[in-house]
DNA sequence: AATGCAAATAGGAATGATTTGCATTCATTC
DNA sequence: GAATGAATGCAAATCATTCCTATTTGCATT
């Protein structure tokens, strides 16, 4: 929201302000669609902040989730997905049909992921689950 | 390992008995590392069974996994894995540390999975989930 | 064993996602 | 405000995967 604010967090992470982070950074905290691919921010950048090259998207976004702004994640889309990082862990409910991604949280799965770690004498540090099909909507069950 | 048994298998699918099918069959039987990506069929082929395209694999492995002689997988290379589907589905456990890779399957997640899945709205396909820590192995847990 | 035909293959071109090379521009330091 | 190394834009390159199509093959039937 707050240019200052974002740029701040740049500075922190030892990143140059530059126009691309910044407007990278405003897309995804603006956007009600928390899971955006390159192309995505791409066209998002393309339709208000005026030119940015989609090589640069690719490269602010890797350096954003490298510093921990954002975090990645590879569904069976073929392309990466990237959201704002902020804090608590999620899993992912994938439609194969529009692409939409719902996060859900679940105890009683971290409860047996740690159990099951546990049983085989891991040390659990983190998870990655996602779970794919079609959703409701009537387009997305469209039969032929 | 026996041709007669994978050609069997294939009957058994309802997929013609080709050669760069049993072909990929052995390659997977015969492979030490359960996981192989396309490429990795594709040169072990060149390397034993003469020639077969790049593109047969492909189709290969998309067929073998649509009758669930293979299982696939994403994990965060960009490349699809592919596995032989012994009996059961299951996910993976992976130490960080050593990348040795264990199979596992809960009952109570695929369960809870489906729940989730219905709550939403979703007709649940498929998921993939890895668990990633640290295994007992003494050098893995090395302080240092 | 020969024939027909749908299904399967080779392999090259096409596609979509992502990366890279390089000349130019910009952010920060002095 | 100039120097300088990093960041950008664009186009070309690369990587994984799929598509296209002429040719071959599996297999059911003669």
């Amino acid at each position: 929201m707050d240019i200052e604010a974002n740029a701040a967090l740049l500075k922190n992470k030892g990143l140059k302000i530059t126009t691309p982070r910044l407007a990278v950074l405003e897309i995804f905290q603006k956007s009600k669609d928390r899971h955006l691919s390159a192309e995505d921010v791409y066209k998002e950048a393309l339709s208000k902040d005026g030119d940015l090259g989609l090589a640069t998207v690719y490269r602010v976004l890797t350096q954003l989730s490298e510093v921990g702004l954002l975090a990645a994640t590879n569904f069976e889309t073929g392309k990466t997905t990237f959201e704002l990082n902020e804090g608590g862990h999620h899993d992912h409910l994938v439609c194969l049909s529009c692409g939409s991604v719902i996060e859900f949280n679940d105890e009683e799965i971290e409860n047996r992921q740690e159990l099951i770690a546990k049983q085989h004498g891991f040390r659990l540090i983190n998870h990655s689950m996602a779970l794919y099909g079609v959703c409701s909507k009537p387009e997305c069950n469209d039969i032929g």
